[in-house]
RNA sequence: GGCCCCAUCGUCUAGAGGCCUAGGACGUAGCCCUCUCAAGGCUAAAACGCGGGUUCGAAUCCCGCUGGGGCCA
């Protein structure tokens, strides 16, 4: 076992066959949050073995994940096809120490060993057929070109490990059968590849997928073999989708760049996921990064696996978003603005404390990013559409809606200046009641005539921060259009 | 099929033998607040898969079954 004592070493170990999904996410959050957590070293490798199926493009796109994400690495990227011949010594290690022999049998005659198995109803494990060939002949063999694997020679007896999470685990050595560390055309093989990665980095935490599970005794008797520490194992179960089935493409977006472009925000979205599987032991659900990583431990990850739930990030996205502060929402919501057309980034800049304000208005009722910019774009100079569901309720009359217009209107006027909302309001409330209209239907009537929508921050907060100028030619445009309704 | 992991409300979870009349959260329903919608507050419905043990006592420990999942084939 690795030395307690030894300053904590992690790694996230993805291979760039695909792009960066939910659960690789959680497995880079959990451990880049251990690492931060101990003061410890967080390690990226890319395993980028199956260069037929790796890419630069996933590559690039595991790593601008991990960067929204905000999981920093402190070492690496490290790539491990260049690592080939640090593999190749550590089997030719094991084969001096004789704990890995070459192994000559064909496809055809390991074909038969299997069939002959699967007849008796035999679980099939390699029998050991080359074992006791001898080094010199096999040396020999080799030497006139005879095609050979490379087997580890797996012991007697079974392997044991007390997982981070769930707690002691063995396998029976006689299921695991001698393995296959290098192939014929001279590849390592993914278990020894990571094994030797691992020990290299000086990694003390392997916390990765359940899916691993079955890997791990045949890392540690590598290690073992090599006469190396074993490191500590943590498995995480996986993330299921509704159905309760491994997540796939078929539960909808997997990529985590995906809910990027939905509009999360790294701290909702990996404060989601480190709760999936993960609980801080008390009532605490709404986590900011630094409370995340003070609280975090690999003992009280669950051993169950967890079903990917969106109205739940959908609700942590909006408590974060209604705690960021003015100018974080600004930030946060800038390129939005500007994608969506309604202002540039200079534009913005100039008004910035008055993107905040509106901002923080709007956060509060919205739950993405998207929810600010539908809720915020009135707030811009410009005419207004009206929604048909705001036209449906609240200007179901246009004779009634055109009479609580005019006195709107009336009250816009009076106003010397837009900003003292306690008056505003006394005022719309005296006048209201002067002309005879319900306050309520006025209030609403402006709603729709300044916003267009159905639904909208206060009232004379929204004027407040629209402006008196912006306010007045609303009505007065949505006074024009009602004319025409009567 | 073999091996391994897992099993508390629909979902995420608390629970490490008596504190459990099983707690919290999302979602759902209702109420309050109210210019709308949120937010917030209050309330409700909602779970220990089944069967055996162990124990004075089990959601918690053991065994079996069932179910789900993973890896390999």
């Amino acid at each position: 076992m690795t030395d307690p004592a030894l300053p904590v070493r992690v790694r996230f170990a993805p291979s760039p066959t695909g792009f960066l999904h939910v659960g690789g996410a959680r497995t880079a959050l959990f451990n880049w949050l251990w690492a931060r957590h101990t003061g410890g070293v967080f390690v990226l490798r890319i395993e980028d073995t199956d260069i037929e199926r790796s890419t630069d493009e996933m590559i690039a796109g595991i790593l601008a994940g991990l960067e929204w994400l905000g999981l920093d690495w402190d070492e690496g990227p490290f790539y491990q096809s260049r690592h080939r011949e640090r593999h190749q010594a550590a089997v030719d290690e094991l084969v001096e120490k004789s704990r890995a022999y070459a192994c000559f049998c064909t496809v055809a005659e390991l074909e038969a060993e299997r069939e002959t198995a699967k007849a008796r109803k035999e679980p099939y494990v390699y029998r050991g057929r080359c074992r006791e060939i001898e080094p010199a002949e096999a040396a020999r063999r080799v030497a006139a070109g005879e095609p050979r694997t490379i087997r580890f020679r797996v012991p007697e007896g079974e392997t044991a490990w007390d997982d981070a999470v769930h707690g002691p685990t063995s396998f029976a050595n006689a299921g695991i059968g001698d393995f296959i560390v290098l192939r014929s055309d001279g590849t390592p093989v993914y278990n020894l590849a990571v094994t030797v990665d691992d020990l290299d980095a000086g990694i003390t935490h392997v916390i990765r997928g359940d899916d691993h599970i079955s890997n791990t005794p045949k890392q540690i008797l590598l290690y073992q073999a090599l006469e190396v520490p074993v490191p500590v194992f943590a498995h995480v179960p996986l993330i299921l989708g509704a159905d309760k089935s491994k997540l796939s493409k078929r539960h909808g977006a997997v990529a985590v760049t995906a809910y990027q472009d939905e509009g999360y925000l790294p701290a909702a979205f990996s404060n989601f996921l480190a709760l999936l599987g993960w609980s801080p032991g008390d009532d605490r659900e709404v986590m900011s990064r630094d409370e995340l990583v003070e609280a975090f431990t690999l003992d009280r990850i669950t051993g169950k696996s967890a079903v990917f739930d969106v109205q739940k990030l959908e609700w942590l996205n909006g408590q974060h978003l209604s705690r960021l502060s003015g100018e974080e929402l600004a930030r946060a919501a800038a390129p939005w603005f500007e994608r969506a057309g309604i202002a540039t980034a200079s534009e913005l800049a100039g008004r910035g404390e008055w993107f905040a304000r509106m901002l923080t208005l709007v956060a509060e009722r919205s739950r993405t990013l998207p929810d600010l910019v539908r809720q915020g774009r009135p707030f811009f100079p410009g005419p207004v559409e009206y929604a048909p569901d705001a036209v449906e309720k609240m200007w179901k009359d246009p004779a009634e809606a055109l009479r609580a217009l005019e006195v709107a209107a009336e009250f816009v006027e009076r106003q010397p200046a837009l900003d003292d909302l306690e008056r505003m309001e006394a005022g719309l409330r005296a006048l209201a009641e002067a002309r005879g209209v319900s306050a309520g239907k006025v209030m609403q009537s402006i709603r729709v005539a300044i916003t267009g929508q159905r639904v909208s921050p206060g009232i004379f907060e929204t004027m407040a921060a629209m402006g008196k100028e912006l306010v007045a030619e609303r009505i007065a445009a949505a006074r024009k259009w009602l004319r025409g309704r009567v």
